[in-house]
DNA sequence: ACAAAACATTATAATCAGTATAAATTTATA
DNA sequence: TATAAATTTATACTGATTATAATGTTTTGT
């Protein structure tokens, strides 16, 4: 009788096509998560928008369709996610944990102008001697201006900052 | 007449011998940074320590030879220090703003255990397609386990986790 | 089906790192 | 020395997150 057995399952990247509802509810029961439908839905939103939202993005998202939702609902469904390991938090800013149903191994970039987040694609990376260490996370995060907010801004980066 | 000219200084990775408190007051005031005494005293601890403080621990540290320093100068100095960027700002962990006056790049890896964040030299990173971006910060963080706490609890993960 | 246990959700209060404010002190300079 | 500018302080505030405790909902064993 096994218990407690999950099954770790390397997300894709991008959805070719959105997880259905149901899909979702077999992949939170295989992770050993009640697929409860707040659940679902705070997953769903994860899984098939992947614009790395906050807690209250996702609150604000969600309680247009359903307005009983609570704050605090949203809270915990995320720590359980966390805890469940299907969703890994993002600290690319401080005081602004962002939640990312994509596990596999990419960086991100902040936009400093426009805020938004963009994944980044990781072709190699070699550290030196991590002998003896157990790494069990990595977080690549870069910060800087996103091509439209540059050209949105091409007058001042051309006349230069020197304060 | 040149004003708010500030020359960039790549700080070392590791000082073969402490900055002095003379060698401080000049690196600030060729940053545009008046060299008060609590400047001076917390940029002291940050390049000579190298552990990667918090404002809180710099707070207490510090505290102890000199009662009279507030909280508040604490966060006000590490604030200026960011504006001026002598130092860098680690978003390793939420809600656990850490400072680093080594600007050159690095990464971070944060025992789970014990919580000491030691460096990480980076050989080589290569990305994909960053083309029109332009990017003004890396930050490369893992967490883990580091050797002392491995060793320290060999019997468990031997046993390993199931849960 | 029924009771008990386990789990899920909610509203509210509490926490805690960090920030804003405004008064007091120190330093620079006319 | 006066006056302005910069620095430091104590205190109050903010805002994201967590804890609490009450309520509602499934699950499980009988």
């Amino acid at each position: 009788m096994i218990k407690n057995m999950r099954v770790r399952v390397e997300l894709r990247e991008k959805p070719e096509k959105p997880w259905s509802l149901d899909e979702i509810s077999q992949f939170l029961s295989q992770q050993g998560i009640r697929p409860s439908f707040y659940r679902l839905k705070i997953f769903e939103y994860l899984i098939n928008e992947r614009t790395h939202p906050t807690a209250d993005e996702i609150y604000e998202v969600l309680r247009k369709d359903i307005p009983a939702i609570s704050r605090a609902t949203v809270y915990n469904t995320l720590r359980l996610f966390l805890e469940k390991q299907i969703v890994q938090l993002l600290n690319v800013e401080k005081n602004e944990a962002r939640y990312d149903a994509n596990l596999t191994w990419h960086g991100h970039f902040k936009c400093l102008a426009c805020g938004q987040i963009n994944d980044v694609e990781i072709k190699d990376l070699k550290l030196a001697d991590l002998d003896g260490y157990q790494v069990l996370e990595k977080h690549l995060d870069l910060k800087g201006l996103c091509p439209s907010c540059r050209e949105r801004n091409k007058f001042k980066e051309q006349e230069g900052l020197n304060g």
